[in-house]
DNA sequence: TGATTATATTTCGAATTCGAAATATAATCA
DNA sequence: TGATTATATTTCGAATTCGAAATATAATCA
């Protein structure tokens, strides 16, 4: 192949799942990004800032922004690091557990019924996003 | 499966191919959206607004906003509909049309390295994302 | 046909995002 | 060790994005 194609339709598939997360999380007040901090924290525990910013991809700017919001809401707090100095870890507050085990239930059934359109390829899906996600640009 | 993996993996996919083309086409002092839109009229000819927005899925409000951005450029004009009177059709001006000529052919290749780690498995990607992509919301 | 509803686009204000520069601390290396 | 370079985070200003409301025109239907 030579065309982009792909990326056009990759594009097209992530704005139109994205479209659906927001308004599916609307209604909790919560925006896509916000919720996908909350996500990282409730599914893997207190991480470091930078941690979570490599997670959900935003500009480090937009990680202070974000948190902001999210200790303002009382859903996260920022700790200290034990020993860096520079760092914070962030975690889910009891406000911020309860909310994420209130919301994600609904919301992953909700993601559930999209997704299921795939049957036995999601596996195949998830191994090629990897893919192109991963790929080092040490060559551009 | 009934995690929410996959969509995890499909972010963190496009994010980090959209931060590759943030790169790669910035020093043409374009970003990704006004790209889209170029990239759409390079390819299909002049489209009403409405159809431009339905390709690159913005809100209509932005869709406003980067017209005007590339208005401004002197890269696209807004035509009005021969017919309908509450459309536009936009186009490329010259300056837009060669401007692509000049970035596409680089774009392509810099993509085109990232989309290759996938072989043969390209085709296959874009049929599940199209999968994705076209779910009907009916059910929400 | 005239009233009502739908569609295309823009304007508005607020929220979000970015990149660059600033700040603070940690790691490296001469 | 002290100077230099790297990393984590925030602040800043500008750009981008959104949704709701406004405007204009088209389509529908009683």
């Amino acid at each position: 192949m030579q065309s982009l194609k792909t990326l056009t339709i990759l594009f097209r598939a992530l704005k139109s799942v994205e479209q659906q997360i927001r308004e599916d999380i609307r209604r909790y007040g919560l925006n896509t990004t916000e919720f996908g901090v909350l996500e990282v924290l409730y599914h893997k525990g207190p991480l470091t800032i930078q941690e979570v910013k490599e997670k959900v991809l935003i500009a480090a700017s937009s990680m202070s922004y974000v948190i902001d919001t999210l200790v303002k809401k009382a859903y996260v707090k920022r700790v200290k690091h034990s020993y860096d100095k520079r760092s914070y870890v962030l975690e889910l507050t009891p406000e911020g557990q309860s909310k994420m085990d209130g919301i994600y239930p609904m919301h992953v059934a909700s993601m559930r019924k999209r997704l299921d359109v795939l049957g036995n390829d999601e596996a195949v899906l998830q191994k090629l996003l990897k893919q192109l996600g991963t790929y080092q640009k040490k060559d551009l």
